[in-house]
DNA sequence: AACGAGTATTTTAGGCTTGAAGTAATTGTG
DNA sequence: CACAATTACTTCAAGCCTAAAATACTCGTT
């Protein structure tokens, strides 16, 4: 027997421990990033359009169905409250914007009481191709995860719901 | 009482059941992107370097690993064995190869046999340099996933792995 | 040996992303 | 009011990433 072999089992244990987070955060890695592959391809052939493009346009259409419950006129985001959803910088929300706004999907406007801020909102055509895309994007999503039971998935998001040490820290 | 309160169990559960999925796809995202920021900014500002950098080379760490373990003398991967392993386009293992390659921490050398091929292996430099990033990099998990219970971690590792339709298709 | 299919890699064009620097407007405090 | 600090947004340089095209080589068949 080594002299390792049942001793020091809390050493071991930690080490270990380490050990078996490493491997489960490379799996999780490896998981969304394969997931992620298969809705960015899908969503190039089938809408011509990005992953990011959709994010915005999903933010600000969660915006709006959120005013619409509290019976509130419609306004939209402006660019900081948006790239704090997406967890992007705020120069990357500039020119994901600036795309959709030059296809007509998303339009800026100036915000009343502060001539610095813009609020962005989904324009017409924009809502209306947000709904195909959106529908379209929860079947691949049910079909990707098909094979996750649903006692599993609710134990997932139980584990991994608004968990302190795991929520993004927020950005400049 | 409405209509839809007890009745139709089923059908009821299946369109849960995808929102559910949608739920814990965004959750997933969500986390993932917070973890891989967190280690983004740990490797510029602790060792001025990058994730992706940093998946090259224990890409290739790995493989001398296990070359080693074979008595087998160390050879190293080709383009496209890094790419496969790593997940990403061919071209974009190129790019990131030429600048460990110009900073001397992972070398080219032209395959035996196949004049087509290159073999990509770590410098003793770049081997040196890893250890030292992997040592970090692996307290950084510990401590971000520090509280995901270690049956929990089980778990997790026990849903993830290897299923065949969370894992990614071949690349281009 | 010549050809054609297949494979390995790089190049290219374009979009995504960051962190930092720059511009402009607002707010709080003396 | 003045003015310093803060906030909102954009611009910039650089790196990441993809899909597709281009280049170069290999291999099996004829």
């Amino acid at each position: 027997m080594s002299s390792t072999t049942k001793r020091n089992r809390s050493v071991a244990a930690t080490a270990d421990t380490g050990k078996q987070r490493l491997r489960l955060w490379l799996r999780l890695l490896r998981t969304t990033r394969g997931i992620e592959a298969e809705l960015r391809e899908r969503m190039r052939v089938r809408f011509d359009s990005t992953l990011p493009r959709f994010d915005v346009m999903a933010a600000l259409y969660r915006e709006a169905r959120m005013r619409e419950a509290q019976s509130a006129k419609p306004q939209g985001l402006t660019m900081t409250a948006l790239s704090r959803q997406l967890l992007v910088s705020n120069g990357n929300a500039t020119v994901i914007v600036d795309r959709l706004e030059k296809d007509g999907l998303v339009a800026r406007s100036t915000a009343a009481g502060d001539r610095r801020s813009f609020v962005v909102s989904l324009t017409p055509q924009g809502l209306k191709q947000f709904r195909t895309m959106a529908a379209a994007h929860e079947g691949w999503i049910a079909e990707i995860l098909s094979d996750i039971a649903p006692a599993h998935a609710d134990l997932l998001l139980d584990i991994f719901d608004r968990r302190h040490a795991l929520e993004p820290k927020d950005r400049q």
